[in-house]
DNA sequence: GTGATCGTTGCACACGTGTGCAAATCCTGT
DNA sequence: ACAGGATTTGCACACGTGTGCAACGATCAC
């Protein structure tokens, strides 16, 4: 097991200094075509390549390195925004940390692998928000982008979802086809955008003069929370023509539990989610919801964490990502 | 924006050499309880963190980071297992780079990054295997893990699916509640692990003594090629009482494209799945499938690739997980 | 008190790279 | 042929860390 080649090897092999393979290999170096020639020859003879480690080394260069902190990964909309997100900065030339955070998790081990890989940037989104990671992260000057969580210190950029308008337009697309008595369906202590999503949704249904008949629970924001819910529903009784749940995976739950029960959507009451994840345009669902296209997102968030890297001293940005509505058959009148 | 403190920085302030702090902060090194003291009050007051950057640059120290070369993350066993995996790295004390990996992408960018970065190991679950990525691994002695692919290489350790089991336990579970006439419904160019699968099942089939009816085709291994199979089927006008697809995803579109065309599973067939993933158990198709345990997936790569950081002229070794078949209603006979 | 032993400390070097600076080389115009 | 400029090259240093080696001091046994 011998190491690999080093830039000396190179320079040896090819009978140049060591600085003319260090400029072949640097864009923008002053090197002659003949040397370049006989460097790239000998590097490609010995299987020789740069030490990005060693030259991040030299303070001049940046590191390229990014930390990308998630939580709730069995979370659909989540698992594709983090493959994007990925994708986006292995093509712009940087290199993503996966740091997976949950809940109870020590924040140590996540806010060492930043400083001590002194990444030149993070993104965060993890629903739950580790607020210390956030404050490390400002103390020590790493540019952050905070994706659909609260606001944390001066200087962190923030993505998030159109919340404000998010929720309206659910509750004009149940007020659209005429639905009168409401009901909110969704976890009792929110995570911040779908609290504030809930707020506006509430406050469009009062507007536009329907009813909030009442609320249903779940302990948790995905499929089996949604089933809970349902079952929260039932047995309250309530008379309801149309429901609004805190996002798809739970609405798809919900309907489930809705099912078990012997109803179904729409004959019991219109639904609208919000996401639009692949699963809600299965036919067994064929959910109503707002897209949020990961797209957007990602391209917001990386743009957002350039922008950063550049100037770090700007001040926090919000930038609202716009939601559309999907019209499927959980609003359909039959 | 100042520049992140250095031991020398502590050293100073500490009123030691340097050569303490570095002492400091490495286990085992010969440091007395007053130095220890004096510098760490330092480097608290500074918040200086060691930078492993220029620590894995002394070439005695291995580098921590690990490579986690990954595509199709929108498949929810595979959002699953890189989520566990990258978190079975993170507490081992390794660093996953996160590598999205698709069909037609450059491999160059992810060699380039795993040799640029000199990673200690690199574990790869992309479908379709880009063989180069090993080959060059290989070249490079970086040790390397293969989760459910073909073998490449000479040295690389692969974890894999008891694929021989999985396709003889879903032929046994239509054997055991009466299918007689029997349909494979898949890709028509599978993937290693599906493929092979699918060959034990027919194999089982017949030595079951049931009749291996037709195939159903769809062009991908999700829910939309499921879909597609289920209109593939229909238009063929078999007779069949039961079903295996390749895996739980097809199954769950196979199901739905019945239902579109006014079927229902079980009655129209049984219909045995494959992964247990999460849907599959959503009341609205309660999928009867094979279980892979993605803890003890995740678990074998972990040791594995441990096991091939410490000796890595090892010859690669096959690691087998098991599966449990899980039954549901899509194989209840009403 | 003295010699031996052992834990602690600092110096200096190594790791692999980028780059400022000055020397050297090449090219161009007359 | 020669001056002057433009380009290329090599030297030496810097980046932040770990560690072998020798020196140093303390402790202990006699």
């Amino acid at each position: 097991m011998k190491r690999p080649p080093t830039a000396a090897d190179v320079a040896a092999l090819a009978g140049v200094s060591r600085s003319a393979v260090s400029r072949t290999f640097t864009d923008g170096a002053s090197v002659s075509g003949e040397t370049r020639a006989k460097v790239m020859e000998a590097a490609d003879k010995l299987g020789y390549r740069v030490n990005h480690l060693a030259r991040s080394l030299n303070s001049a260069q940046p590191s390229k390195l990014v930390a990308l902190v998630v939580s709730d990964m069995d979370h659909s909309f989540r698992a594709v925004t983090v493959d994007l997100l990925a994708r986006g900065l292995v093509a712009d030339g940087y290199r993503p940390f996966l740091l997976p955070w949950s809940e109870g998790d020590s924040t140590k081990t996540v806010i060492d692998m930043m400083l001590n890989y002194n990444v030149s940037g993070a993104i965060v989104t993890s629903d739950t928000p580790p607020a210390e990671i956030a404050d490390e992260c400002a103390r020590y000057g790493v540019p952050l982008v905070l994706v659909n969580k609260a606001p944390v210190g001066e200087r962190t950029a923030r993505v998030m979802q159109d919340t404000d308008l998010a929720g309206r337009l659910a509750a004009q697309e149940l007020h659209d086809i005429g639905c009168k008595r409401i009901l909110y369906a969704g976890q009792r202590r929110n995570s911040f955008t779908i609290g504030a999503r809930r707020d506006a949704f509430l406050d469009e249904v009062e507007t536009l003069g329907m009813e909030l008949v009442g609320m249903a629970y779940g302990t948790a924001q995905n499929h089996a929370g949604g089933i809970e819910a349902a079952e929260d529903f039932l047995s309250q009784g309530l008379e309801v023509d149309g429901a609004h749940c805190a996002n798809d995976f739970f609405a798809l739950g919900f309907i489930d539990g809705l099912r078990r029960a012997g109803h179904s959507v729409p004959d019991l009451m219109a639904l609208v989610g919000c996401d639009d994840i692949n699963e809600a345009a299965w036919p067994a669902y064929d959910l109503t919801t707002l897209r949020q296209d990961p797209q957007a997102l990602t391209r917001a968030c990386l743009d957002a964490l350039a922008e950063r890297i550049a100037a770090p001293e700007t001040t926090g940005r919000l930038i609202r990502i716009g939601v559309t509505p999907v019209r499927r058959g959980s609003t359909r009148r039959t």
